[in-house]
DNA sequence: CTGTTAGCGCGTTCAA
DNA sequence: TTGAACGCGCTAACAG
């Protein structure tokens, strides 16, 4: 049982007291600020010594509650399975780490319930800060989030009744640029495909659809935990109305569209022309290859991430992080 | 500034001692073992009631430090932006949240010095224990990890050098699966497609392919952050060889050389037989549709937890985690 | 039976 | 350069 190594006993190896070992550890020392602690050469390098040959690490339990820091971050996302969620946790925890920062990660799988219980398990474990997707119906979480006066930083999407310091990507400029694209490749009879969740990254972009195309426009709906069978209906009847253009406002529902559509014999981008939104490799297999709008998925997390360390050091220094609510809004851009 | 509620705002405000608050919050009343602790059930109520009226959250730093259990897990990983790992991500926290775990994840980037950051990283935030995903050349992380006596179980990879706890798959058994298949579709001249990387889930592959094909059947190198050069260079030689059969040993290099031959004007499944490593939807945009090897995700991630609780049961049942290395080997099946 | 007092764990930091 | 208080929750020992 390898005991955990404390301060104490580096003080005892070292044969100084423990409050000379913490300042050397933290090179408290010759600080030309206000405390400058000094310590002979020779004794901090027998400190660091002793530290090095026990192997000793911190408890950043002990720190943590003496200086109510934790140097921990929460995201919580949707699904660090969907590529779109990973990649962005990825960026994200790159970031953290520039900064210093370890980051805890949660799956909400859309489900309120679960994206409370994260804030909640979040709050406890005192991570500085958030980042959060929320989910659909996910007031109940974000409430708790704002009461906490915990910095935070909403990205992908925002909810209609809360304004908070947010990163999204412009879902109504990227739409138009899908429709321009589609329109320009010949499609005419153009419908769109979507999620059947009121989220705001789907709802801009289908508020966004119905501008271009009129009230009338057609919007398929499709569940969160789609099935093929969901994507064979709409395969189905975009065949039956003869729709020549089809704009899959995410990844899962885009593969899983074009892969009914693909399994029914259709000349895809002959018969009808693609544009999605999101990355996938499956686009490159076409010819043309399909056109998507890509989110700058580094930039929102760069974003999100430098704004709220914004607001970390903002309340670190006694600011009110409740004033701030700005919405950093980033172009997509079409591949 | 919402200051943090703490056990002595409820003592208070409830009128009893913080003693009587805690053995509340942890309902140890009236537990049937050595000490039962009784409280009325109105002093009960009262103090529940007052907790949730402040929105009372314990500082886990606290209870951390004092009972030296974090419920937390450190996970590291790859690269959480590829599926193959974002997906076992996902599946990790699924299940330690069914065991009360929280984790924080980090990602090596096939970086061997990102590796120990971690590894050190994580324990001095005092993880009860780690699922790791090794890097090539990750000796030294290893090290650290074992010298710690911290719980750990490593996945998808193991190194030579190292007889530890690890749930990993039958990847020579996957790859005779993958010969066979392709063979049965009437390949003749196989090569295969793998990472120039020391990892044993690629060179196990590497070993089983030659042990089948004999010692000079061909396998081409990628590196790991591959371009699409590398890429042709590999369709290049595929083609003027002749090679009617290709095994390629992951996720990313089997997107990224089908990319290339499919940009050559290669009929693929006719030209060329493809069988892959992973799910991609890619394969699915082919006819007859791309065999591949799918790796059990789901059990993986359960297994190595479960195997990761039992070991932090036994250690905290004093224990000794060192004697315990044995591996779960998990069969892949063909798709 | 119902409840309280007090020390502990570990690193930080102020006063000496 | 050191002693000792401190942060917060847990729990053994003790009291009415």
């Amino acid at each position: 049982m390898p005991k955990n190594i404390t301060i104490k006993d580096i003080a005892q190896e070292a044969g100084v007291s423990i409050a000379l070992v913490s300042f050397v550890m933290n090179n408290r020392i010759g600080a030309d600020g206000k405390q400058k602690y000094r310590v002979s050469e020779a004794t901090k390098e027998r400190i660091l010594e002793v530290a090095r040959r026990l192997d000793y690490r911190p408890s950043s339990a002990a720190r943590m509650l003496r200086q109510g820091r934790t140097h921990v971050l929460g995201v919580i996302l949707s699904d660090m399975g969907n590529i779109f969620y990973g990649t962005i946790a990825h960026y994200l925890e790159k970031m953290a780490h520039l900064h210093g920062y370890t980051v805890l990660f949660g799956n909400t799988e859309e489900d309120p319930e679960q994206f409370s219980r994260l804030v909640r398990s979040f709050l406890e474990k005192d991570v500085e800060g958030f980042v959060v997707v929320p989910t659909q119906d996910g007031a109940a979480g974000m409430q708790q989030l704002i009461a906490s006066g915990r910095p935070f930083v909403v990205i992908d999407r925002h909810l209609p009744e809360f304004q908070v310091p947010s990163v999204l990507t412009d879902n109504a400029d990227a739409m138009r640029q899908a429709l321009r694209a589609i329109r320009s490749q010949g499609a005419q009879k153009i419908e769109m495909v979507s999620y059947a969740m009121r989220i705001s990254s789907m709802t801009d972009r289908e508020d966004s659809f119905r501008e271009v195309m009129g009230p009338h426009a057609h919007i398929y709906h499709l569940p969160f935990n789609l099935t093929d069978e969901d994507a064979d209906a709409v395969a189905d009847e975009v065949l039956r109305k003869e729709t020549d253009g089809l704009i899959t406002a995410s990844n899962v529902p885009s593969v899983a569209v074009l892969k009914a559509l693909f399994k029914k014999g259709v000349h895809i981008q002959q018969d009808i022309r693609i544009v999605g939104f999101d990355y996938s490799n499956v686009y490159n297999f076409f010819s043309p290859a399909i056109s998507y709008i890509l989110q700058p998925l580094p930039q929102i997390a760069q974003k999100a991430a430098e704004y709220l360390f914004r607001l970390i050091e903002l309340k670190e220094e006694g600011g009110d992080i409740g004033q701030v609510k700005e919405t950093i809004v980033l172009k997509a851009t079409l591949k």
